[in-house]
DNA sequence: GTCCAGGATCGGG
DNA sequence: CCCGATCATGGA
């Protein structure tokens, strides 16, 4: 266990802000994700205190930089300006941060959500992780921690686990319609024809082109990957839920170049607001 | 049963 | 270049 002190950290937010598929959360003051082959959950322990259930080594090399609990979120927030929308999102979406995902995991999970819930997203990650991912090994959760969702969990597969799979194997995960797309990104993959170095050393136009090359990615999906497996946070992926913020609030266009650097941020806090509190709303 | 979901591709105009 | 039809399935 590793305990420490962050500002602008919200794991229940991040859970609920659907950028990753694998995050979720137990109860008020607990968060569970396998990601980056492993098992993790966060504890919030109040006073802006946070129990991680992994060694201080294993925070600073991989978790640290997952969470982006490098950047200055409260000096972005505070370049909010005469934007009344966009200021009660960011309020309400305060402690949210752009994961670091894993590329690969990125790719394969947003060419899945095309045209799906995202329950049915998590559903078919899941399935996925259960046919050919390898199972993570659990830590221990004493106090604080609490018992995870499930005994059991395995990784998101790498490329090679996901390289015998056949049609049938596609169709029963659910993947619908995906299932020859996600057979194209692996072959990409398997032939060396993308590699991961060369993703990670390209500029963001070139990192576009690569991505949009792809079958069955188109511009919504490369600019997901970018901004939450990349970093390229000027991106602004556009769905239908920030299509439907755009034609109630800015006559049906949000100028992301107002934040060329920090649009996919902004985009981040209006999708969670959006979906979270509006709809919240809406029920009652 | 009905409707919609963190869209992309393809063919036709 | 732009437009509409179509894609397979889960969850509400």
């Amino acid at each position: 266990m590793f305990t420490t002190k962050l500002n602008f950290f919200d794991p229940y937010k991040i859970a609920l802000s659907g950028q990753a598929f694998r995050i979720h959360p137990i109860d008020d003051s607990h968060v569970e994700t396998v990601a980056m082959g492993r098992y993790l959950q966060i504890a919030s322990l109040g006073n802006n205190e946070f129990a991680f259930s992994c060694s201080e080594d294993e925070f600073e090399s991989i978790w640290k930089d997952y969470f982006d609990l490098n950047r200055d979120y409260e000096a972005i927030y505070n370049t909010i300006e005469d934007d009344a929308y966009l200021k009660a999102a960011a309020d309400y979406g305060y402690g949210i941060r752009i994961l670091k995902q894993d590329p690969w995991e990125a790719i394969i999970s947003y060419i899945i959500s095309q045209r799906r819930s995202i329950p049915s997203i998590t559903t078919c990650v899941d399935r996925l992780s259960e046919l050919c991912g390898t199972q993570v090994s659990m830590p221990a959760l004493g106090e604080p921690f609490v018992r995870s969702l499930k005994d059991v969990y395995y990784a998101f597969p790498s490329v090679e686990q996901m390289s015998g799979l056949s049609p049938e194997d596609l169709a029963n995960i659910g993947a619908g319609y995906r299932g020859p797309y996600i057979t194209s990104a692996v072959n990409d993959f398997a032939s060396g024809k993308l590699t991961r170095e060369m993703m990670d050393s390209a500029d963001d136009d070139t990192l576009l082109a690569l991505l949009l090359n792809m079958f069955g990615v188109g511009i919504k999906v490369t600019n997901c990957v970018m901004l939450f497996a990349f970093a390229r946070t000027g991106r602004f992926p556009i769905d239908v839920w920030i299509q439907r913020i755009m034609d109630r609030y800015y006559g049906g266009a949000f100028d992301a170049s107002r934040y060329p650097d920090t649009a996919g941020i902004m985009q981040q806090f209006m999708f969670y607001y959006e979906r979270c509190e509006k709809s919240h709303l809406l029920e009652t």
